[in-house]
DNA sequence: AATGAATGAGTCTTCATTCAT
DNA sequence: GATGAATGAAGACTCATTCAT
């Protein structure tokens, strides 16, 4: 299956929606058909099982941010901390703009081995990591970066906090003071602090010498 | 209730396992009585409830990190960035220490409104950055560290890359080879690690002026 | 929910006699499943649950004695004494033409304050001895009935003998050896004898003098 | 089992009053455990189970009408109408002082063939109208009564008259503004209607030609 | 004698899925 | 293709009773 009709996308939409909030065991079938405004069988006719409703989730949402790295790596023009900029910019611009999908990410990786997702999972970190491994040497090898870098550390940096922002916005949101801004307005304050931050962590850690 | 007999501690470690790894909606009441060996009915017997038995956990686990901030902020010798090296250790340690409930904390972050438990993660965030915060504004004081630090960011990447860590170290150990090493020196090394870089990154970020 | 489909019906029969039988609590869903013939599930899926069952049963079987009244009251050629024995007849048809309803109002009542359908009875009360109370002093102001005419009590009598009837006809068929007559005949023998004794007991209490 | 200590006591006035109001499948062992200030296996301990408690009762209030009956029945000095006269205050002072137990008789009386007291019943109800079959026989021979009196049916107007009224007495009192009166005069005030019209009403029947 | 702990059977309800149309 | 109806399995929880002490 790789066309979806309008019906199907919204059945995918609302469903992920709820799984992000309520979790996939918490979030019948029945929750997302009156969310889509969909019957009932619809869900199993068109995909099956609420678990293959999940993996097309997956699917439909999972085109990971691997491309963008792979052409990034090979431009010769910027420098290495440059690619490292755009890489962090890339990487929270996708996560918060899929937050959802994101959640359910996160969900499935606490969940060790039972989730329907595991192998997909896997896979994504893998190739992820070995890019950013890439890309770390190629700075070393310039002479940018100093030696002893932490790749998979700097990956949970980037995406343990990014993930945690968008987990606890509601708590930050309350604590300072920002229930009147729009959504819009307070994604957009959340991104650039969380770019600007990390940019100047990364760079930090990868070419101050102690 | 507050003192927990054998079988009822019995019952809440094996839930927490069993809610960290599969989720709260996703364990059902059968899962957690034949886990720990007791009685389906006993569950309703001692607790009232599966939300109740939920809440139970967190009053059980949740004696939290603010008493140890509390002391070492008032301590009159050490350096602020002692004192920051010394909640990482503790972060961390507890963070480590108590994976399981933490597991579970961060799958109700997620959920925002809809968990049981919402209230007191509330209170825990803020009281926590209530503490960090007053530790950050004595080291600005103090002129140890620099103006224009964020502290809900920091949070973020202390707690963000701690829980990213523990929750994806089946993959890590998996990518780096690690699967012949003991779980206990694992663990260890994992602490070790996320101890050191936190601290450095840390370090950079309260001290180095761009 | 105003139409019912046959299998509908056929819950609600089934769940008014065991109901009756039985009583609210006494009954499962199950019983009620097994006894319609459905499946155990049909029950949620149609009403629910087993109070919004009650209810519907209810909605079903009480459209009341009310009405049939009102257009009574309203005829000027009959007699006063005519109406009540009127009323007599059609108070004492309803009950035994619904019996199982009629005795679930009766331990409905019973129930003081934990029933379910404690408002729907009162009103239903409250409006009768309205209507009665209309009918009884129409005849005073004809100066067929006596003075001083305690309708509550009237009722009671009316409705508490025809209730205590049904209730111990099982009883009283078998202490008058009435065993080999048909059910139907039988039913025929108890509202001939209630009617008749009834519309005397009325006529004694509401015109001799002493 | 024939003497109770005080707990024994204690758990089944409990016991009655919420059988009673709430039917005896409604009941839990555990609700009339913490009722009775007892504990819960207690009520197993001392009557064997929940329906042997309930017979306990019946034997505890069981002690019936009869006994007075006979004896007046013997008496050579009353008239058969000062003799009914008597009958009613003795049924309605017994059913309005015992209304706990009175209520349960009537749900038990509905139940047709289910309950586990049918037996009792029957044989009370076989027992007293012979009573009464004799004192109407004896005013019929004496010239006091007319013929054709129907036994069970004055029964029915007797009991059901008072049972419906002791069931719908809160409904009652509400339509009738008698909440500011206390319990106990609200009480006094209905025994005497109750015991005066059901005279009248008998006196009626009885006697009066048509 | 008395009771806290324990339990198997049963409660009502919801679930994801399938069926008949 | 689309859907209202239907269902077996599983859900959490409560029940009356018994057990060990």
């Amino acid at each position: 299956m790789m066309e979806y009709n309008e019906k199907q996308v919204a059945i995918m939409e609302k469903a992920e929606k709820l799984f992000a909030e309520k979790g996939f065991a918490g979030t019948s079938v029945r929750d997302i058909a009156d969310e889509a405004g969909v019957n009932l069988a619809m869900i199993s006719y068109y995909f099956g099982s609420k678990e293959k409703l999940l993996e097309n989730i997956f699917r439909f949402r999972g085109e990971n941010i691997t491309l963008q790295l792979e052409t990034m790596l090979q431009n010769k023009i910027m420098t290495s901390l440059e690619k490292v900029d755009q890489m962090i910019d890339r990487y929270v611009e996708r996560i918060m703009d899929q937050q959802s999908f994101y959640k359910i990410m996160m969900r499935e990786q606490i969940a060790k081995n039972y989730g329907p997702m595991h192998k997909q999972i896997r896979q994504l970190i893998t190739k992820n990591q070995e890019l950013i491994r890439q890309l770390i040497e190629e700075g070393q090898k310039k002479g940018e970066f100093k030696k002893n870098i932490d790749v998979p550390l700097m990956m949970a940096v980037l995406i343990g906090t990014t993930g945690h922002m968008i987990s606890t916005q509601h708590f930050y949101r309350e604590l300072n003071g920002m229930q009147s801004m729009t959504n819009e307005k307070f994604q957009a304050h959340l991104r650039k602090k969380l770019t600007y931050h990390l940019k100047s962590l990364f760079k930090a850690v990868l070419t101050y010498e102690e």
